[in-house]
DNA sequence: TCGCTAGATAGCTATATGGCTAAATAGCGG
DNA sequence: CCGCTATTTAGCCATATAGCTATCTAGCGA
């Protein structure tokens, strides 16, 4: 985790939409339409705020026909910003990888 | 947490000069201008950091002598940061309390 | 009190951010 | 191809941010 890949994950997180973003998308992937009616902003602000968490590599768009479907990167927030975390207060927080991935890691 | 607070403590966190200052103060209190002497930046630029990182309650400060010392305030960063983290990601995340309230200053 | 040191505050400037509208692009159905 | 829907891109504007210098405040020691 580079440091200006830190800076983009931090920079985007600083935002509440974002944020808001981030959360709606938890439970599953979401085209661009149905993110920017849940915010009083119009269109495209909402795709740039997209753009933004996409370029921070916290989100992977997909088309699908005329739709474009956001998603989370799996790991990818928490490992951003779990790797900050333990910079500054490493007994406080314990990173746990998803299993739900075959990423076949180490026997423990 | 509120969320305005949450907003607060990640606008701080979206500066690296910030993120920086937490991550120097993990070892303990430092002075405004020890603090200051690690950054390229002027005096000033730092002090108003500081004031962003204290106004979000993620640093303490305490006088003395002429001397401003500043400190992580315990738990904080990792309650704040991590209580966005299990709304995103709560299978990823274990965050662990303190044991004691303890301050951990220079053991050596 | 005076002068020194440590920092904060005031005020300025350039850049970044986040909103908007209008226009461009991409894929779909007829 | 045309028109329609979905979304991004281009430009514009107001506000926020982060840097700077100059100045003010607080505490110390002579």
């Amino acid at each position: 985790m580079a440091d200006d890949e830190a800076a983009s994950v931090f920079k985007a997180l600083a935002d509440p939409t974002r944020r808001q973003i981030l959360h709606d998308l938890r439970d599953g992937e979401l085209a661009a339409g149905e993110i920017a009616s849940r915010f009083p902003i119009k269109g495209p602000s909402v795709s740039r705020h997209l753009a933004i968490l996409k370029a921070a590599g916290l989100v992977d768009e997909r088309r699908d026909a005329n739709k474009i479907m956001y998603s989370l990167v799996e790991d990818r927030l928490a490992l951003c910003v779990g790797e900050f975390l333990s910079t500054v207060c490493p007994e406080q927080v314990v990173l746990r990888r998803r299993r739900t991935t075959r990423t076949r890691k180490a026997t423990s």
